[in-house]
DNA sequence: CATAAATGGCTAT
DNA sequence: TAGCCCTTTATGG
């Protein structure tokens, strides 16, 4: 479900399906009817994710194709750019063939129009529920909406220059680090699995300020968020622990009547694990409120 | 049935 | 910090 990994996954695969596809846009649930109205016989040029936010191009049907991928974000007259925010709960799910019979509320729904020199391909689909944003926005906007991001630990930085922005913003703040990594400005595609499983993993109580983290430290989390999220990205999970944790039972297992254990049941060191014994040394794992989210720690292993 | 919770974020106060 | 929005799923009566 929706932190980055999951966005940039979602930008990928509609980009693999959708991509120079004229896309016929119906919203059944009526929210979007406007949008989908212009969406309708438009061409999808792109897709792409800046943290948990998905950005798709249009263009008229009739524009001649770029002969060259034109820069990631690069915007040209008549193109709009459908912005997807999925929310706590949102989904878009794909497919190719017969799309599933219209249920629930369906905020938008994409079929990719099959070419006449197409054969018998299978056409695209897609079917957005439950987002925190769906919307139509003009090149300006979708400026505007990056501006206030901060550098993603999934796009590439071969310069250095995100993570070290990152170190530098988040190792100036007297506020606790445990809510610096929620602030999308700081990094962006970070949420609450995220969060408790990065800080476990670097050793940090959440309730530490920024600025008494280190810079060594935090750049090594955003190293561990690197491979953690890129992880994320090719399996579609979280899973932050490493094969020699993961044993004993976790959340999924309760009340759960002798089945074996899914990977969720082993799949985190803290997210949802309160009172459970720390994977790592046995001790019960804690909870707090935290900037309105439920943080998890281990006392031991992240000693205040 | 009703209610709560969920990997999020905006706005008002 | 609180309230609100969006939707689905799990749980309780």
């Amino acid at each position: 479900m929706p932190e980055g990994h999951t966005l940039h996954r979602l930008a990928r695969n509609v980009d693999r399906r959708f991509r120079r596809a004229v896309v016929a846009a119906a919203s059944p649930q009526g929210r979007f009817a406007a949008g989908a109205q212009r969406l309708d016989g438009t061409r999808l040029v792109g897709a792409r994710a800046h943290g948990k936010h998905l950005l798709v191009r249009f263009a008229p049907p009739d524009a001649p194709p770029p002969l060259r991928r034109r820069p990631a974000g690069a915007s040209v007259d008549g193109e709009q750019t459908l912005h997807v925010h999925l929310g706590l709960y949102g989904t878009f799910v794909l497919g190719a063939g017969e799309p599933p019979p219209v249920r629930g509320a369906l905020r938008l729904r994409l079929v990719g129009v099959p070419e006449e020199a197409a054969g018998d391909e299978a056409a695209p689909w897609g079917d957005l529920r439950g987002p925190t944003a769906c919307e139509l926005l003009e090149p300006g906007e979708v400026e505007a909406l990056e501006a206030r991001l901060g550098p993603d630990p999934l796009q590439p930085d071969p310069a250095g220059a995100g993570r070290a922005a990152f170190v530098a913003r988040t190792g100036a703040s007297r506020s606790a680090v445990g809510g610096l990594l929620m602030r999308q400005d700081l990094v962006a595609g970070i949420g609450n699995v995220y969060r408790a499983e990065a800080l476990f993993r670097a050793g940090v109580h959440p309730e530490v300020p920024g600025r008494s983290v280190g810079d060594a430290v935090l750049g090594g989390m955003w190293d561990d968020l690197v491979v953690l999220m890129r992880s994320g990205v090719r399996t579609g999970r979280i899973v932050t622990t490493e094969p020699e944790h993961r044993t004993g039972p976790g959340p999924g297992a309760r009340g759960r009547a002798g089945g074996r254990a899914g990977w969720r049941d082993v799949a985190h060191y803290v997210y949802r694990r309160q009172g459970l014994p720390c994977r790592v040394c046995g001790t019960p794992v804690e909870t707090a409120v935290m900037v309105g989210r439920n943080v998890f720690w281990c006392p031991v292993c992240q000693p205040s």
